[in-house]
RNA sequence: GGAGGGAUACCCAAGUGGCCAAAGGGAGCAGACUGUAAAUCUGCCGGCGUAAGCCUUCGAAGGUUCAAAUCCUUCUCCCUCCA
């Protein structure tokens, strides 16, 4: 299948400089595409996922991916769609930060079917007046202050740096396309007018035709930013989220959100996806467990996918996967429940001996992150040890509440702890 | 460089000497309803404390006052207009 006839029918097309020739592009052979990403934190997390899932749809159909660092970008900063200037990175802190992201990209194409290219390696070295005069007289500053991209900040203020951003990105483009006959750039819908840019520096300055296409902001149907929750990103790295959580994210999301991020976030063929958009109520529930199981699998791998699952059956009751819904998932369908990969906090025979305040373990394990907040929880109802709602908010825990070891602290619907006596 | 306006808790935003740990909204948390969904309703929402109360917080540092988010001084940052 034509590779952006896969993109189209996932959902990731949202502009495109021309479809027709894209798709032709696509048919006559091979084709080279990048996506940018500036590393501004220590961990991708699933906005940049999104567009790398689009770079492995590409692979997949036998084409060849870059992943480019914005190691020199970075040292700028996009103000693209964005409403205030990012904090300025020094470049330690950019090095350490690629060399993480590396990393995580390196474990999505674990085939090595992209390229990883960095763009300081060209952008570091230019030199002010050749550039302005050999690329700078390209760019209509007219143009580009008529971005829909920068409205809100010229509204609000656009430092200068920031306003040579799209000239950098654009050079990237050339600089890929002469190196690797890169032919196609992809990104988020704010990057619309910096991909425009690029191609047309290509005709300029190449004499070559190349393509830009964009997909959607992730938007959830409650209409905020996918991939962000109160406690911050839905980071990649396991030592920012761990799996468990990242399985959990997913399991939690819309009902009306299920369907689509089947598309964007599994593999899953779109045959099935699309008996997921004629489920509903209670019976997308399964689809949303078999998402997060998929999703966490691409980003975790297998073991981890499977343990999450299981742990997640753990905590709030196992059920069968009905073996109709989005069939070609390895999603362990029978129910099994492995309690040990479920949150766990230690206490010790000592504590449990002199009876440990239930406040202080809510503390502990981060479920209430003061006193006060404790106790409040407990007042309102919120703590429950095993399927008991706990009305005393002096309680001490002993031994007596624990079965083999072991004891389940809740807190609302989501949050279950397991709490493991130690020596 | 000149003139003016602003900085309040996670975010927006009211407050212009005591009634202010600080209105309102959003976010968040918990309860009811449910399906680990959405919507709705209810409660909570700086810290310590069973409580009385104490402590810290209104850009920063000083000061006036019995008493300051509120008045004064200096500083930092942001915005608007003019150059």
């Amino acid at each position: 299948m034509n590779a952006f006839d896969v993109l189209q029918e996932r959902g990731f097309v949202q502009q495109c400089t021309d479809a027709d020739a894209v798709r032709a592009m696509f048919a006559a052979g091979p084709v080279t595409a990048y996506v940018g990403y500036d590393p501004t934190a220590d961990s991708l997390h699933v906005g940049h996922l999104f567009s790398l899932m689009s770079l492995m749809h590409l692979a997949r159909t036998g084409n060849k991916p870059i992943v480019l660092m914005g190691g020199g970008t970075a040292m700028v900063g996009d103000p693209s769609g964005k409403t205030e200037m990012r904090q300025m990175l020094t470049r330690e802190a950019i090095l350490t930060n690629i060399a993480r992201i590396k990393g995580q990209v390196a474990k999505l194409f674990g085939d090595g079917s992209a390229i990883v290219e960095n763009n300081d390696s060209w952008l570091l070295e230019l030199r002010y007046i050749d550039f302005l005069r050999d690329i700078g007289r390209h760019f209509s500053v007219n143009r580009m202050l008529s971005a829909e991209a920068y409205k809100i900040r010229l509204e609000r203020g656009l430092s200068f740096i920031e306003f040579n951003y799209q000239l950098l990105q654009a050079y990237d483009f050339h600089e890929l396309c002469k190196r690797y006959n890169c032919t196609l750039q992809m990104g988020g819908d704010d990057q619309w007018s910096n991909i425009l840019a690029g191609v047309d520096l290509c005709r300029r300055l190449l004499q070559k035709q190349v393509q830009g296409l964009t997909s959607p902001l992730l938007m959830t149907a409650a209409g905020e930013k996918m991939g962000k929750t109160a406690a911050g990103a839905v980071w990649l790295d396991p030592q920012k989220l761990s799996p468990y959580d990242y399985y959990q994210y997913w399991v939690n999301v819309d009902d009306r959100d299920v369907a689509r991020m089947l598309g964007f976030f599994t593999f899953l063929p779109m045959t099935e996806v699309r008996a997921v958009w004629k489920l509903d109520g209670r019976d997308l529930n399964a689809a949303k467990a078999i998402l997060a199981f998929e999703a966490t699998r691409i980003v975790h791998g297998d073991a981890e996918a499977t343990t999450a699952h299981t742990a997640a059956q753990a905590a709030f009751g196992g059920r069968e996967l009905p073996a109709n819904i989005l069939p070609s998932s390895a999603v362990p369908r029978v129910a099994s429940a492995t309690a040990e990969s479920m949150p766990t906090a230690h206490v010790t025979a000592a504590e449990l001996a002199a009876g440990l305040p239930l406040i202080e373990l809510l503390r502990r394990t981060e479920i209430a992150d003061s006193n006060g907040a404790a106790r409040r929880l407990i007042q309102q109802g919120g703590v429950r040890i095993g399927d008991a709602k706990v009305d005393d908010e002096k309680k001490l825990v002993t031994a007596a509440d624990f079965v083999d070891g072991v004891m389940l602290l809740k807190s609302g619907k989501k949050k279950v702890f397991r709490i493991v006596a130690q020596g």
